[in-house]
DNA sequence: GTCTATACGTGGATAGAC
DNA sequence: GTCTATCCACGTATAGAC
């Protein structure tokens, strides 16, 4: 996919392994844990060839998490089966980011880094303001009230992000290790509170 | 040992002095982020003072957290009002530690530090479940499967925890400004079907 | 394109003088 | 108890040879 017509066999590209590596390492040591010696002894090249192909270890980081994540097609998948199922094919379309090949460390990284770093926080708030939260509240329409759709998106922001934070991170058991269709079924219906439920406790009496 | 009879000059508890100044800079940038040497130009003392009253950076960190958090009292609080307020003092007491003046700073600290670091994820896991859900499995008794008790208690630490990321670590907006009543009202109930509700949708009518 | 050598900074930790 | 001086291990980044 990179240029066909450029660069030929014998040169397995060396940019994609170190790519690769830099994933790898980031999501589970973190940006600061990670160092470029590090990454470019796991890619099995010179550091300093990471310094050549990617300027320094910022725009590397920003290189991995730029990659993988596709939010158009994964809000095409969560709204086809219409506003009711929506919920629980939000956090199977999370799920499944979390748990890709590529998008899961790109993720978890970009996770990590956000609570070790400002402006890797503000990478990640951005992220999901302009890609996720108003693809969502464009598709919500008129179900609510349109004023309350921010401290939504928000909650649902923050539900979601805990579960990475203690399924992927943390490792709590037994959620850890639980299989993805229970995870789906216990924490789905509190993204539909939060996405088309009451915002108060007032649905509360079937316990 | 801050006695009586030594020194008068401007220089009390310079132990005191760290350990707060510890608190603070841990807290806002992290484990990795924050440098001996800037704690305790922040505390106003030479950083040779800090090895010597603290070992070393892991201890001081350790000695940290060790000091806020009072389960036991935290608890009778939370179920002073029976099983069915339980919910919503179980946010109001987990934003009061986190807005606690000396017990959020360390709180978030410790947060931020389990993502960088397996050994305090390993602290903050292991203090969740011998000290907090331990004891609430212990009050709900027979109110539900005992079988599904550490799924519970699992899945009520992820929504809490996303709690505290997105709204103290990432600050994300609104929540991170919202009023303290209107977050207990928002996620309350959540947090009851986690602890005493149905595991899967099974609530629910309409898909 | 790839590697060697190195400059430069930062940070944890210790020894020992006052 | 407090501070000065210093050691040493990394880690980022660059310059330049092959």
């Amino acid at each position: 996919m990179r240029g066909r017509s450029g660069r030929r066999p014998g040169k397995p590209d060396t940019r994609g392994a170190i790519l690769a590596a830099a994933r790898e390492i980031f999501a589970e040591r973190g940006y600061d844990g990670s160092s470029i010696r590090h990454i470019a002894a796991s890619a099995g090249v010179d550091p300093a060839l990471v310094h050549h192909y990617f300027g320094n270890k910022e725009d590397l980081s920003m290189e991995v998490v730029k990659a993988p994540i596709e939010p158009a097609a994964v809000m095409e998948e969560i709204f086809a089966e219409g506003i009711e199922a929506a919920p629980e094919n939000v956090v199977r379309a999370f799920l499944g980011v979390c748990e890709g090949p590529v998008s899961g460390p790109a993720f978890l990284g970009l996770l990590r880094g956000a609570v070790a770093h400002q402006w890797q926080a503000l990478l990640l708030r951005e992220f999901f303001t302009t890609q996720i939260a108003r693809r969502v509240v464009r598709r919500l329409g008129t179900a609510v009230d349109p004023a309350e759709l921010p401290l939504r998106a928000s909650l649902v922001s923050s539900q979601l992000f805990g579960l990475a934070l203690a399924r992927y991170v943390l490792r709590i058991q037994p959620l850890a290790d639980a299989p993805r269709e229970v995870v789906v079924a216990a924490v789905a219906p509190n993204i539909r509170r939060h996405m088309i439920g009451a915002l108060d406790a007032g649905d509360r009496e079937a316990v």
